[in-house]
RNA sequence: CGGGGUGUAGCGCAGCUUGGUAGCGCGUUUGGUUCGGGACCAAAAGGUCGCUGGUUCAAAUCCAGUCACCCCGACCA
């Protein structure tokens, strides 16, 4: 390729759009262009890298017994009102008809489709178990993209579906593609990529896990022990508390607490530790718009995936209103209409002699409320967040971390969901009828080239690692009205061109300052200068997009100290696995 | 869906308060001078000022509506 005919603008300053670094310098540096909230046009740079992610994650899927396939974009919905999923999911599926009226949906997964297929493909336990994948384009209305391809509507992913006859094939299976999803990272150059247990939502109940880019504009919230391997989704950790040095006994006692509704003020008038208070959140459910009434600790928070998860059911922050009976700001256990309103008590409560809660009647809470003397036994359940410093509910170490994290794939045991309600059985070797059992693997591949973008770059460009870099050498020529640097440069082109190497050139007519940092913003690990001040002694000069290597080599010897350094860079990768 | 912000040339922006020939920087084209980290001089092309309606002799500017995009939150099988 050559720069003066590569299609796309290079901008010296910064999108008035951009919020992150890796959205900013992919405008800048003409790889994508914005059509629409969230959809983008990949332009060559970004298009060659994202061919470079799928090529490397159609070999690791072929290796693990992958078949790739290639499902429909517009599916009918009758395929999705098998699934029950026409009506269960939102407005991000996006539904439309056809010119007869029937109802369709834009793929934004395909697990229906998998089926489809599989339920004719595979009637009998000979043919299990078995994977098929494509790389194809979802469309998702998300309710806010945002951040460039980090989260957009339109995008590519791989997805894979497994089916097999037992569970333990399964989690076999799921295993190998944990190690495929490992060793997919690193030979795209991501490193801080983690697997970490996920919450599987309300359906099933099995193991998933995540592969997170560790990285603070990530919107995932992690908890990750320093002590041992515990590591998961904010959603999936367990919220584990010790009460044992607050179980001395009070009587219980009613104060008033004018004007204090808060944990905090509550607390500092009366003089007791926030881990002493009973906190109420108050949600509605989204089905009948029903109270619930959640109780945790005053210094937790409580996290809704749990209480979703807990309800089976959706819920809302609610609206306390005057008829509720509800009075917001002193809410407690004691006198709620157990009929009309859900009541959870959080696990992080139990244990605790006396609390201070709200006593239901305004400007008033009590002291020394102790929940099984004063309300009755109560089930616990862990609908808290995990907490910084908190205690591992693995090796229970206080040595809790939080992080953020980019979700760039995951790997998920569905269990029998769709092949159930989508009516797929296989006759087994007694001729008896099962469903199978299917796991689902995602990996988002505009996300993964964004995520390596943001994790591996400078002020001047992204710094792409050699395997998923749009270019592996930029040939820049300065000068490139004189013979010599031309004719050098060009040979050097072609000859690189010719060994296989991806190489681009830059042959404009443009002054060192624009070369070079349009050179950066392109990002190619690999950067051959041929200038007159180095053809004077005969030399060309061979740099590292990070600066690693900075070194003159004679021009007769370049050839062969690219594809020895290029060779090198490959190998590094190669290393990791 | 709630809160905030912005729409003027490919990109970044000024002009709007106080209505009167649509501007600046970058980029692009042409000619010339430069030449190792976004050069200089000269000339030029490029805009229904998001859209619709209203007020007015006259609207980028005032008024109403509408659409789009961005940010924060809600949400994300």
């Amino acid at each position: 390729m050559k720069m003066s005919a590569l299609i796309g603008e290079r901008y010296k300053e910064k999108p008035a759009d951009c919020t992150i670094e890796s959205h900013a310098l992919m405008v800048r540096g003409g790889y994508i262009k914005q059509v629409n909230t969230g959809v983008y046009t990949l332009l060559p740079p970004a298009r060659r890298i994202t061919q470079k992610i799928e090529r490397i994650i159609r070999e690791e899927m072929d290796r693990i017994d992958g078949q790739e396939v290639l499902f429909p974009v517009v599916l009918p919905a009758d395929l999705w009102k098998e699934s029950g999923r026409f009506t269960s999911v939102g407005k991000e599926l996006v539904r439309l008809k056809d010119r007869m009226g029937a109802d369709m949906v834009l793929g934004m997964t395909h697990e229906e489709a998998a089926v489809h297929l599989a339920r004719d493909a595979a009637k009998t336990y000979a043919k299990y178990p078995f994977m098929i994948y494509q790389i194809q384009t979802k469309f998702r209305d998300e309710p806010r993209a945002r951040g460039g391809l980090i989260r957009v509507r339109e995008f590519t992913m791989k997805d894979a579906y497994s089916f097999h006859t037992s569970q333990e094939d399964l989690e076999a299976y799921y295993d190998r593609c944990y190690e495929a999803y490992e060793r997919i990272f690193k030979r795209a150059g991501c490193k801080n990529v983690i697997a970490v247990l996920s919450d599987s939502g309300m359906m099933g109940g099995s193991i998933s896990h995540e592969f997170m880019l560790l990285t603070d504009i990530g919107e995932d919230t992690l908890v990750i022990c320093c002590n041992c391997d515990f590591k998961a989704n904010l959603e999936a950790a367990e919220n584990i508390v010790d009460n044992s040095a607050l179980s001395a006994i009070e009587p219980l006692t009613l104060v008033p607490t004018p004007d204090m509704a808060t944990i905090e003020e509550v607390a500092g008038f009366l003089k007791k530790p926030h881990n002493a208070t009973c906190k109420a959140v108050v949600y509605q459910k989204n089905s009948d718009d029903s109270f619930v009434i959640v109780f945790t600790r005053g210094d937790l928070e409580v996290n809704e995936t749990k209480l979703r998860n807990f309800l089976c059911e959706e819920v809302h922050a609610g609206v306390v209103t005057p008829e509720s009976g509800i009075v917001a700001g002193f809410i407690g256990p004691m006198g709620l209409d157990a009929k009309k309103i859900t009541v959870v008590f959080d696990r992080s409560l139990e244990g605790i002699g006396a609390l201070v809660c709200g006593a239901n009647t305004i400007d008033h809470h009590y002291t020394g409320f102790n929940i099984e003397r004063d309300y009755g036994k109560v089930s616990y359940v862990d609908v808290a967040k995990a907490v910084e410093g908190g205690i591992c509910p693995v090796c229970g170490k206080r040595t809790l971390k939080i992080s953020n994290g980019i979700e760039v794939g995951n790997i998920f045991q569905l269990g029998t969901k769709y092949t159930k309600s989508m009516d797929m059985q296989y006759l087994d070797e007694n001729g008896e009828l099962h469903y199978p059992i299917m796991g689902c693997y995602g990996i988002g591949v505009g996300r993964l080239a964004a995520s390596v973008c943001e994790e591996s770059h400078d002020d001047y460009g992204p710094i792409w690692p050699i395997s998923i870099a749009p270019w592996e050498v930029q040939v820049c020529i300065l000068r490139a009205d004189q013979e010599e640097p031309k004719r050098i440069g060009t040979e050097l082109y072609e000859a690189l061109e010719k060994a296989g190497v991806d190489v681009i050139m830059d042959d404009r007519l443009v002054s060192a300052g624009v070369v070079f940092s349009e050179a950066d913003l392109i990002g190619a690990p690999i950067r051959v200068t041929v200038s007159p001040r180095n053809l004077k002694d005969g030399m060309v000069e061979l740099t590292t997009r990070d600066k690693g290597v900075k070194k003159q080599v004679p021009v007769v010897e370049a050839l062969d100290a690219i594809l020895d350094l290029r060779k090198e860079l490959f190998d590094k990768i190669a290393k990791t696995l």
